[in-house]
DNA sequence: GACTATTTTGATAAAATTTTAACAGACAGG
DNA sequence: CCTGTCTGTTAAAATTTTATCAAAATAGTC
């Protein structure tokens, strides 16, 4: 898990980039032109979740990399990184395929910074895909169905709205988990959401009234203090 | 254990860095340039903490050692030595890579607080980075559940407090080890925290009334007297 | 046994966090 | 338009946690 393949020729900017992304967390597989990097991907069994990929570089440019690797895998995390601006522009048609890309030069944080969100963005995509092949999540006495988007407690049907039901969503996909505030946000209201973090807190709240027996006491949605919150199954 | 690897040209200046490390408790392997470092290094199948680096060396400078040793190892410490201030601006923006840096002239003090300082964040670090991979921690009749963030005593579930969770997470990650008041406030509240020591007792405290059968005449969390507490396991 | 250092304990005040309720804009359906 | 629902904002109330303090108890030492 939190695989990176970095493709990059230039030696001193691959390792800054190597060294950063391991410091990070990240487990890193470096090559020095495109070519390389495709057999590394295929040798792995494409088992990476980012790539990280220089524009210019010999044997194989990052522009057919990224859309060989597309290819293989639609969900890959892609970050290319360009030289100048003006380079950029050149290109920019056909940054199609890419979901992020980085100027030269970028400080370790600006570089991190990037992965990291995208590496969230893949997580919480790969959480939606596998929900989408599952018909309902079962919890306890509920059942969230995930087509007809709706909640039933005991058989008895709970109505709820958009932004309910995908915490709900979230909850019954880490069910027992403690989830932060940050978390929930940005699987609900997406990464780059502007506005209080307290609008968790008031929807929790409006989740409560409709699905605790009790809103004052909460059973189901329990709050994990400091933290957030968590869907308790016991 | 807290082994150190330190790269110095001038004698001197070696002489002066091992002699109190070592008196400061560490285990001190010595080179004389950045070649020898790299070498002693794989000699020694990585097996440092902390490597302490002078920029200016013959054969390899610190910056290329220091990169090099990143490469192998992301989660090393490494510590720069720099001779003047100016120096220091000329490659600051190449210093990425290091933990920190002392700039010469420096005292004995100086030098082993900064090192102590670095070792107690890379073991702090590690534990934590080890405790990802786990979901739970078991301790004879309890079990310590990180993700749920929960703690449980013959399946019992016991409410814990945010602080009281990490104090928990400590114990549970150095059983029947002796801790001392300083490490626990530096893993729970962090390193630049500013209060009385005795928030470790008072917490302590509160944990024993949650967790013991008798708080009175505790089975699990024992005083080490004059030192701190330890995780009874027996 | 007396003395000192250290830890335990309980009370209380302060700080932080969460819950609750009320409000107002946006939006969709009639 | 009018109306009702959904949503984010805000502020006050309630709750929980946390820190500080000082007295009591305990362990260690001579």
């Amino acid at each position: 898990m939190k695989n990176i393949l970095v493709a990059e020729d230039e030696t001193a900017i691959r390792d800054f980039v190597v060294i950063n992304l391991e410091r990070a967390g990240y487990n890193v597989t470096e090559a020095e032109n495109g070519a390389v990097a495709l057999k590394k991907y295929d040798e792995a069994n494409g088992d990476f979740d980012i790539a990280v990929l220089d524009i210019m570089m010999p044997e194989m440019d990052g522009l057919t990399v990224c859309k060989e690797l597309r290819k293989r895998n639609g969900g890959l995390g892609i970050i290319m990184l360009t030289a100048k601006t003006q380079e950029m522009d050149k290109v920019s048609g056909l940054m199609h395929g890419a979901d992020d890309y980085v100027t030269k030069p970028f400080s370790p944080m600006e570089l991190v910074a990037r992965v990291d969100a995208l590496y969230r963005r893949i997580a919480i995509a790969e959480m939606r895909s596998e929900n989408n092949f599952k018909e309902e999540i079962k919890s306890g006495d509920f059942t969230l169905n995930l087509k007809h988007h709706s909640l039933k407690k005991n058989g008895k049907l709970i109505e709820l709205t958009q932004v309910e039901f995908q915490i709900m969503e979230y909850f019954f996909s880490n069910p027992g988990t403690a989830l932060d505030r940050s978390a929930i946000l940005k699987y609900v209201w997406g990464e780059q959401y502007v506005g209080e973090e307290k609008i968790v807190d008031v929807n929790i709240r409006r989740l409560r009234m409709k699905v605790e027996d009790n809103p004052s006491s909460p059973k189901y949605i329990v709050t994990v203090w400091g933290l957030g919150y968590k869907w308790d199954t016991n």
